[in-house]
DNA sequence: AATGAATGAGATTTCATTCAT
DNA sequence: CATGAATGAAATCTCATTCAT
C-alpha cells in the first residue's frame, strides 16, 4: 500500500510568472498530443525549452504540476459554463461546450490519469460535482414544470442531475472514441441529442 | 522518433502454456487493482511469482502482453454479448453486461491506455466496431418497425447504432466516475435507462 | 515524520556472486577512505567499475547494500571475537581486536550513519548486544571470583558488562580521534589499559 | 578533485544579526533531531522560516554555517567547563558536563560529520586539544601528589590526560549507544565511574 | 537585507529489454 | 523453459550555489 503524499503547500514561483505559464502550457499540449503518460518533468522541460530542475522549482512535485494544469483548465471551464448557462440558449451552449474537442479531450486525459494519481482524482471529483450541480440548476430552470419521473424512460421527464450525467457520458465517449478512430454510431448519437435539443427549444 | 520494432523471429511460448495464462491473469488483476500505469514487466512478474525475463519469453514486448490481455478479455466479451443478444430479454441483458463492474472497468483502463499505446488503440477500435454492429443488429430486431428518426429527439426512434453508442458512453461514465467517488446523477441516470428498458419491453 | 521502509526481502544476485563481492568491497573502501557520506550507488558503481543500475540489481535499495556490508563485517568480527575469547590471552586478544584500526573505523562509520539510517541503527544494536554478552561471559571466566562491585571505583571489581562498555568506548574514541589528528591523552590512555591488562594477567 | 574555494570578498551578514542566530539555532535543532545528514541550506532555511539564499547571505558555504554552529557550541562548552573546573567539586562537575545529553549528542554529530568535512574535523581537533589540556590541569590539581604511573593499571594513578581521554570516550559512547537503543553495560559503566568519583572525593 | 529565478551536478530508482547459459 | 546478469534510458527529486534586483 503506497502512502498518499499530500501535495506540498509550499508556494513557489509567483502565480503570475511567465515561466510558470510556459510550463503549464507545455504540459497541457503534451497531454493532448501524446497522452498523459508522456508527461514527465523531463519531457515538459524539454517541450518548454527549460531545464528540468526549474520545473521543480515552480512545482515541487509532479502532482503539484498536474494539479495546477487541471485547476487552470477546470476553472476556465467553470467560467465558460457560467457564460453558457446564462446565455439565451443554455441547453445548446452546454452541449456545444461538452463536445468541444480540446477541452473535453483534456478532461478525459485527466480522468484516465486519476486512477494512479489519487490527488488528481479527488480534485476531479470536486469539480465534477460542481459542474453537475450548476447544470442541474439550469436544467430545472429551462425544462421547468414538466413532471419529473426518471422511471418513465422519457428523456423529457428525466431528472436534471441524470440528464447532466447522460450528456457528460455521451460527450466524453464521443471524444475518446474519435481519438481512437472509432466513428460507428457517432453521427446518429449526435443527431439524436441535437434532435432532442431542438424539440426542447421548440417546446414540442 | 521511436523505432518501430519488427515482429521478431524469436521463439515465443505456446498459446496453451499454463504460465502464459498466469501472466495474463496477473496483468489483468494489476490493471484492475492499481490501474494500467502500475503494469510493467517487473510488476507483472512479481505478482505472478515469476522472473521478468520469463515474461519476455512469452511476450517479447510489453505491447504484446497487453494486447493478449485485451484480446482475451474482448473475446470473452464477444461471447457474453452473443449470449445476451440471443436471450429472450436482449436489451436488458445488454444493459446488464454494459454495467458489469469488472469487465467495464477493464475496458475503461484499456481505453485510457490507448492514447500512448497505439497498437492497443487500434485493436480497441476494431473490437468496438464489432460490438456496436452486433448490438445494432439486435436493436433493429427488437425495436423494429418504429420509424427511425434520429432528429426526433425521442429515444424510441433513435437509430440503433446511436443507441448502442449512448448506452456505451453512459455505462462507461458510470463506472469511471464511481471509481473517483463521484455519484451525482448516477441513480437518476440508471433509473432513466431502466425506465426506458421497461417501456420498450412493455411496448408502452 | 518519514515512513520507515523495510529493507526489501527480495533476494537478488547469488550470495556467492563475484560482482556482489566487488560491490561490497568498494563500498567498504569508500566508507573508510571518504566517510560514509561519500557512499552512493553512483560512487560505489564508479569505484567498482560497474554501471549504477547493476548495483541496484544486487541491492534494490541503498539500505540493502549498506546492511549487507555491515553484516559481512560484523559477522567477521563475531568470528574473530570468538577466536580471541578462546585464546589463552583472551583479555589481551580482545583489546587488540578493539583497537584494530580498520575494523573499528568501519564500525564507527556505521554508528555515525545509524542516526539517519534507522535500519542500520537497529542492526547495530542487535550486534552490539551480542558482542557485549560474549565479552561479558569471557570476563566472568577470566576475572572470576573477585567480588564485583561497580560502586567501588576499582577497575578490578567492575562488573563485566560495564568493563566491556568501557573498553568499547575508549577504543572507539581512540580510533575516531586519531582520524581527526587528535592525539592528546592517547598514549596515556593506551598505557593505562595495557597496565591494567598486565596486572590482571600477573594476578597482582 | 574539488576546487578549493577562496574566502570570497562577498558581503556577509553581521555577527550580531538576529537572523544569523535564528539560522544557527535552526541548524543545531535539526542536527539534534534528525542527525547531521538532514542539514542542508534548504532544510535549515525551511526550519528557520527563511529562504535558502538568505542563509547563503550569512554563510556563503555550508561549511561556513556548520563551523559557526560548532564554534558557538564549543565556546559555550569552554565556558561551562571553566565554571565546572572552578567549582568545589570539579571532578563531579566535569563528569556531569560530559554526560549532558544535548551537548554531547551535538558533539558526537559533529565528530561523525568530520569525516567528510575536513574543515570541521580540523576545528574539532583544535577544540578537543584545548578541552583536554584544561581538564588535565584540573586533574593534576585535584588528584595531585599520588605517584602517576599509567602502566600500573590503577585508575587513581592514571596520568591526567589519559583520564580525560577515558572519560570523554565513555561518555560519548554512552550517548551514542543510547540513541541506538543500546543499554547493555551502561548502568554498570556509569556506576563504576561514579564509584571512582566518590572514592577520589572521600580520599579512600 | 532579502528574495525570485535559475542551474549544473548528482542521488535513487525503475523500466524494458537482451543475452548467455 | 527458465533464469542470472547486465545495460541504456529515463523519472523524480534534492542540493549548493549564483545572480540580478
Amino acid at each position: 500500500m503506497k502512502e498518499i503524499k499530500l501535495a506540498s503547500s509550499r508556494r513557489v514561483g509567483a502565480e503570475s510568472s511567465a515561466t510558470r505559464t510556459v510550463i503549464l502550457d507545455a504540459t497541457e499540449r503534451l497531454m493532448l498530443e501524446e497522452g498523459y503518460a508522456a508527461v514527465s518533468t523531463r519531457s515538459v522541460a524539454g517541450r518548454a525549452g527549460l531545464k528540468a530542475p526549474l520545473v521543480h522549482y515552480y512545482f515541487p512535485t509532479t502532482d503539484d504540476m498536474l494539479l495546477a494544469v487541471y485547476r487552470r483548465s477546470a476553472d476556465q471551464n467553470l467560467e465558460r459554463l457560467s457564460g453558457a448557462l446564462a446565455s439565451d440558449q443554455p441547453l445548446r451552449a452546454l452541449w456545444s461546450l461538452s463536445t468541444d474537442q480540446t477541452r473535453t479531450a483534456l478532461a478525459v486525459e485527466f480522468m484516465a490519469m486519476a486512477n494512479h494519481r489519487k490527488l488528481i482524482g479527488a480534485e476531479i471529483a470536486r469539480y465534477v460535482e460542481r459542474f453537475r450541480a450548476m447544470q442541474a440548476e439550469m436544467l430545472v430552470r429551462v425544462l421547468g414544470d414538466g413532471v419529473v419521473d426518471a422511471r418513465a424512460g422519457d428523456l423529457k421527464r428525466c431528472p436534471p442531475a441524470g440528464l447532466s450525467m447522460l450528456l457528460a457520458g455521451v460527450s466524453r465517449a464521443l471524444i475518446m472514441e474519435a481519438s481512437l478512430g472509432i466513428s460507428a454510431g457517432h453521427a446518429e448519437a449526435i443527431a439524436f441529442v441535437e434532435g432532442w435539443l431542438r424539440s426542447v427549444e421548440t417546446g414540442v
